[in-house]
RNA sequence: GGGCGUAUAGCUCAGCGGUAGAGCACCUGCCUUACAAGCAGGUGGUCGCAGGUUCGAUCCCUGCUGCGCCCACCA
């Protein structure tokens, strides 16, 4: 490696063979005028493209690479500010370890799959999919979408749409991950939507089908009424939700018996009341029957220890279904099944067959088709009438759950659905997942908390199907019986090798596609996977799993993943699932959990409306430049929250600044012939030593994942090196003291620009470019990590020569600032007193010190016993 | 209710047994041939509260309290 400054070679004790400088190498240094941030990212994110300057080498082996999995952002999804954040994480464990030495496998991916892409298809292009119509080849989206009246189209037409404004999507995510400057090797890119994704998903389902890791059963399940579709465990949101307690009567032998419920509306789906055995207030009811009211069902009354005496009357209404304990006493009490309320959320239109006589079927009609915020009306109606409510309803609030993405409470119906086993009904394979955790370097370390915290909180298996259209099929047919009943206990399974296929298209092997729906046909499974059953399988899609295994072998398990907190219970654990069942493996050696930006209030932004809400990246990213929003990223440390801040991004952007500025000075010195063993002055040794120090320091902070500790050393360093080392040296350097000292100025000089530039490129990628462009060939970005250049001969005083002189020359700057004049006011004479070796060091430095701080006169140095260098009697020229 | 984190200057955060630190903001100055989107200097804190350990506690231990996040909670 060389390093030149000027027209004249200089070669640094980098790890290139000595006396190998090249002929562009010995070109001048071309500096700008006047530098600027604005249009660098433009220029570099180009020219990073064009020379495929992140390009990953498959020809290296294991031990050469190092992997990252990060998350495929939903592409019609949106992004905010602490988004950027913790990808930039990511992008700076990159950037270090490419410097390092390592063949870094950084891939990035789109997750296209899912709700959040059918809602956006519906209102973007104002359709919404039947799949009972034939595809359409003709079809186009309408020009005026009329958001009220949505057209009707095919399940192949609306996964075209849907993919089709992806692919739209996914082109401003990648101009949005380019300008950020991720150093991503964008020929890796996979969609969770393209072919290649739906085979992984599929064939890793039907291995765990194989293996008995994955089965499908018949069972309660979460329920979206409006989105009609199953939801999992990791999906559900709690909120808060007003209703009503209502007092209700039920008619017991002995005269009524008072239940409070807020679900008033499933009186008549009602199998059972239940209490705690030890309550002694019902324990002679046990055993007995009671009538519910309005309806006059007779319902057993029956113990069980999950009932709670202090809550309500504590004696529960157990329903079909009002929540996951109702489904707990249903399936460990035997309970019939008493379903009212329809996978659309509305009451059934038929009077249910225990529902018997003229009233209570009268008083069922009144409920028939309604939702059930209508029925609990009319339920409450009924209750009046029959004299069956006690007192008023009291206003109340609690927490419910809902779908993340949805607005209505789940409702809990008995559907067909296909499940992983995740350790929620197997204490066994819950143990070992929870071990798993172990096997992961948490950084921070506490963030396994949340993680053993999930897995030990499951309360049932993996649900993986859904009842939408857009997401990977399963690959998964039934025949159908003499009756034209599919039989769904004798499902028929693709074959590995024609993967991926599409049951609804496709038939399987044996029948005929006319068969499709008839009399001793077949039909396909009309469900699709949730998208975490794709997405928790990235590790395997980008590693080239059952495709390229030769570069899976080289890349898995991976080194890192990284996303914020909130995926760990989804994300994170859905792939130790997989990769747990395929490979007996962890995914990855270490996780790097990143904080959320949160707004000023200290909330969660998607929760509230915080400023920090509004604002894009985009725009954030345009306003202040890449370098600026990365620095802030770099400063909030994993797993922290951190406030947005707009006056935090000007000081990164100051920072970037600087670098411009300083390195325009240190190149624009002009000619010197050098080489670092002419670094003879002092203080340029010093400087040297403790930017020696620095590197050690950063070096350490990023082996140990600690990104923001590493940047505030070379950081720093950097402003010292700026405000006193350069100010110290300036006029040296010029050569107004002669050739040597220049000669050791310059070389020091470039040196440390040579070595900074370095130390701050996985954190300022385009501003170090930039400047590295200026001098040297080739990306400062494929540069070795500047760990042993520094290692120069220096004493072990010399750090100290730079401290000591510091202090004199801030000493000097004071004087002159509380006198309230110019800096470059002459000093006459001062008195430096303080501890005597450190007065001795300043010393080495006094041409320097005497130039800075325009010193004309006589210094006066008196030890003392003190710690500090103060600076006394200043006599100044004015 | 369970778990985790956090509490240091007006703000954002370092420090973590030995006399409190940085940046921002604020104040006072300065056009100084790298940078006025700059530079120099300065004001500002019983380190949440109460106990304990220690010669000594912001730091370690215990208990409170505030804030935040995750989980549980539809009788």
């Amino acid at each position: 490696m060389a390093v030149t400054v000027g027209s004249a070679p200089m070669t640094t004790t980098s790890s290139a063979a000595p006396g190998t400088t090249s002929a562009a190498d010995r070109r001048a240094a071309v500096v700008p005028e006047k530098p600027a941030l604005e249009g660098l990212e433009t220029k570099w994110a180009a020219r990073w493209k064009t020379d495929e300057t992140y390009k990953f080498d498959r020809t290296k082996s294991r031990d050469e690479i190092y992997a990252i999995d990060t998350p495929p952002p939903t592409a019609s999804g949106s992004l905010h500010v602490g988004h950027i954040f913790s990808y930039t994480h990511a992008d700076l464990i990159a950037r270090y370890q490419r410097m390092r030495g390592k063949e870094v496998f950084y891939p990035m991916g789109w997750d296209d799959n899912g709700l959040p892409t059918e809602r956006r298809v519906q209102n973007y292009y104002g359709v919404r999919c039947d799949p009972s119509l034939p595809y359409d080849p003709e079809f186009s989206a309408p020009d005026n979408p009329d958001p009220k009246r949505k057209v009707p189209v095919s399940r192949p037409n609306f996964v075209e749409l849907c993919d089709r404004l992806s692919v739209e999507d996914e082109a401003i995510f990648e101009q949005l991950w380019r300008q950020l400057g991720l150093s991503v090797d964008w020929s890796l890119l996979y969609r969770t939507i393209s072919d290649d994704c739906r085979r992984v998903a599929q064939l890793a389902f039907l291995r765990n089908v194989e293996r008995n890791e994955a089965y499908q059963a018949e069972a309660p399940t979460l329920w979206d009424v409006t989105f009609q579709t199953a939801v999992a465990q990791a999906e559900l949101e709690a909120r808060d939700y007003p209703g009503h307690y209502h007092r209700v009567a039920f008619h017991g032998p002995d005269g009524p018996v008072y239940v409070e419920t807020t679900r008033p509306e499933l009186v008549v789906s009602c199998v059972a009341l239940v209490a705690h055995p030890d309550d002694g207030r019902y324990r002679a009811l046990f055993g007995k029957r009671v009538r519910t009211p309005v309806f006059g069902v007779e319902i057993p009354v029956v113990a069980h220890r999950a009932a709670e005496p202090d809550k309500g009357t504590g004696i529960a209404m157990c329903c079909t279904f009002g929540d996951l304990t109702d489904v707990q006493w249903w399936r460990e009490l035997q309970f019939p099944v008493r379903t009212v309320i329809g996978r659309d959320g509305r009451f059934s239109r038929e009077t249910p067959p225990w529902v018997h006589g003229h009233g209570p079927g009268a008083a069922y009609a009144q409920l028939a088709g309604k939702t059930v915020f209508s029925a609990r009306e009319a339920m409450v109606g009924l209750l009046r009438e029959s004299g069956d409510l006690e007192g008023e309803p009291t206003p109340t609030r609690r927490m419910t759950n809902f779908y993340e993405n949805g607005e209505r409470p789940l409702e809990i119906v008995a559907t067909r659905q296909w499940y992983i086993r995740n350790g929620g009904r197997d204490d066994e394979l819950r143990q070992a997942l929870v071990r798993r955790g172990d096997e992961i370097d948490w950084m921070p370390s506490y963030m396994q908390h949340r993680y053993t915290n999930w897995v030990d909180g499951l309360n049932g298996d993996w649900l993986i199907s859904r009842q939408r259209f857009s997401g990977v099929p399963f690959p998964v047919w039934y025949p159908v019986d003499g009756d034209g009943e599919p039989r769904y206990d004798r499902p028929v399974f693709a074959a590995a090798d024609i993967l991926p296929v599409d049951p609804s298209t496709d038939a399987p092997e044996g029948y005929d596609e006319a068969r499709r729906g008839k009399p001793d046909g077949f039909v396909g499974d009309p469900d699709v996977m949730d998208t975490w059953a794709t997405s928790s399988l990235t590790p395997q899609i980008a590693g080239g799993w059952s495709r390229d295994e030769d570069l899976f072998a080289r890349v898995f398990p991976m080194d890192l993943c990284t996303h914020a907190h909130d995926i760990i219970r989804t994300w994170l654990f859905s792939r130790v699932v997989r990769s747990h069942f395929e490979h007996d493996s962890v995914p990855w050696r270490r996780a790097l959990i990143s904080g959320f930006v949160v707004d000023p209030e200290r909330k969660k932004m998607s929760k509230s409306k915080g400023i920090g809400t509004a604002v894009l990246p985009q725009d954030i990213l345009d306003e202040y430049g890449t370098d600026a929003v990365r620095w802030r990223a770099a400063m909030s440390r994993p797993g922290l929250d951190s406030p947005f801040d707009e006056t935090q991004m000007k000081v990164g952007r100051r920072l970037a600044m600087k670098v411009l500025n300083a390195s325009k000075f240190v190149l624009g010195l002009g000619a010197v012939a050098a080489d670092p063993t002419r670094i003879t002055e002092p203080l340029d040794l010093a400087m040297a030593a403790r930017l020696r120090q620095v590197v050690r320091d950063a070096t350490a902070a990023l082996d140990a994942y600690d990104y923001t500790s590493a940047l505030e050393a070379v950081e720093r360093f950097f402003w010292t090196f700026c405000d006193d080392y350069l100010e110290l040296v300036k006029e040296r350097a010029y050569g107004g003291r002669g050739a040597a000292g220049a000669a050791s100025a310059r070389c020091a000089l470039a040196l440390a620009l040579h070595v900074q530039l370095r130390l701050l490129a996985p954190f300022l990628p385009y501003v170090t470019e930039e400047v590295w462009s200026w001098w040297q060939d080739g990306s400062v970005h494929r540069e070795p990590w500047p760990d042993r250049e520094t290692d120069i001969a220096t004493s072990p005083h010399d750090p100290d020569v730079l401290m000591s002189a510091s202090a004199v020359l801030s000493g000097l700057r004071g004087a002159k600032s509380t006198a309230k004049v110019r800096m470059r006011t002459a000093v006459a004479a001062a008195t430096v007193t303080g501890p005597d070796d450190q007065l001795t060091l300043a010393r080495l430095a006094i041409d320097d010190l005497r130039a800075a701080g325009g010193v004309t006169g006589e210094l006066t140095w008196t030890a003392s016993h003190g710690e500090a260098v103060t600076v006394t009697d200043v006599d100044l020229v004015t």
